[in-house]
DNA sequence: TTCGATGCAAATAGTTTGCATTCTA
DNA sequence: TAGAATGCAAACTATTTGCATCGAA
């Protein structure tokens, strides 16, 4: 994660948006100018914040309220378009959620359970920002232990 | 993490208490009945926002004022006495730091490099939500790559 | 007695909402 | 033409700052 996405995951901008225009429609959302920019905007790798994108959509169309475009950030997370991560204190970022994922193996029984990979994202940012160290969160499994193996409960 | 801290780091809250005050006296701080009913508040395990650790506070001093509480709160993080967590929108959470780290490892130079226990938290509260699973953060290293063997970057 | 801590009020940043208007389908 | 999307203003939440006062050491 982080700035680094598997290969096989970064499609050309071109085809995500037309991917995300197709959910739109098919949910009865309107395609307009605001729309396309703003995705266009999110279609460019890292975070971006509501401010950044509005800055982007504007270059193209100046009249473009910052109103429009939390609305429409707000839509496209409902519809999981989108992904928003509060980094640290200051506005929030958003990116296009991607199908990556992590992964969690308990290690009593075995099982694996998965994870979206913006769960991985704090821990990335982390990494990234202490050590220049990128992560590979859908290369590994994180130990632990499943809801149904749990250690009694009574030590506390 | 999460709700499950490694029990050797699970002290009582009142030595975590006065070691929290010795390290204030160190820094010139003064000891105050809203800090020390701040510090009361933190000790509670679990995440905690500036209201609601205003609304403990309170119950023993109502005059305490949320600038007092916020002021307080500042002042601890930079002491690293604390942590500041922004869970989703809406108010930060504050937790007493640990010493609990977990470990990064790179694939290509086998070089370890520690990570804190805090870059863990939003990967071990997403999978104690998804999947009720506790991870174990402190028992194994993150793959990937540290700063000095990272892949070329002409790929993008 | 000194300087850090506090209370209060007001400012600020980020985000959301109400409502009339515009524009896509 | 209907209803989604927008622009604008104003509200709202979380947090910070200025300043005079208070209180711990």
């Amino acid at each position: 994660m982080g700035s680094q996405a598997p290969a096989a995951l970064r499609l050309p901008a071109a085809e995500v948006i037309q991917g995300v225009l197709t959910v739109l429609r098919d949910h009865g959302c309107r395609i307009t100018q605001a729309r396309l920019l703003l995705l266009a905007a999110l279609a460019r790798p890292g975070h971006h914040s509501a401010e950044e994108i509005a800055a982007a959509v504007r270059e193209q169309a100046p009249a473009v309220h910052l109103t429009t475009i939390y609305r429409n950030l707000d839509e496209l997370e409902r519809l999981h378009i989108i992904d928003r991560t509060y980094i640290s204190h200051g506005p929030a970022t958003y990116h296009l959620a991607s199908a990556a994922h992590g992964h969690l193996a308990c290690e009593a029984c075995g099982s694996i359970a998965e994870l979206p990979g913006e769960a991985f994202r704090a821990l990335s940012d982390a990494a990234l920002s202490a050590h220049g160290f990128v992560i590979s969160p859908s290369r590994f499994a994180v130990p632990g232990r499943c809801a149904a193996c749990q250690p009694s409960r009574d030590r506390g």
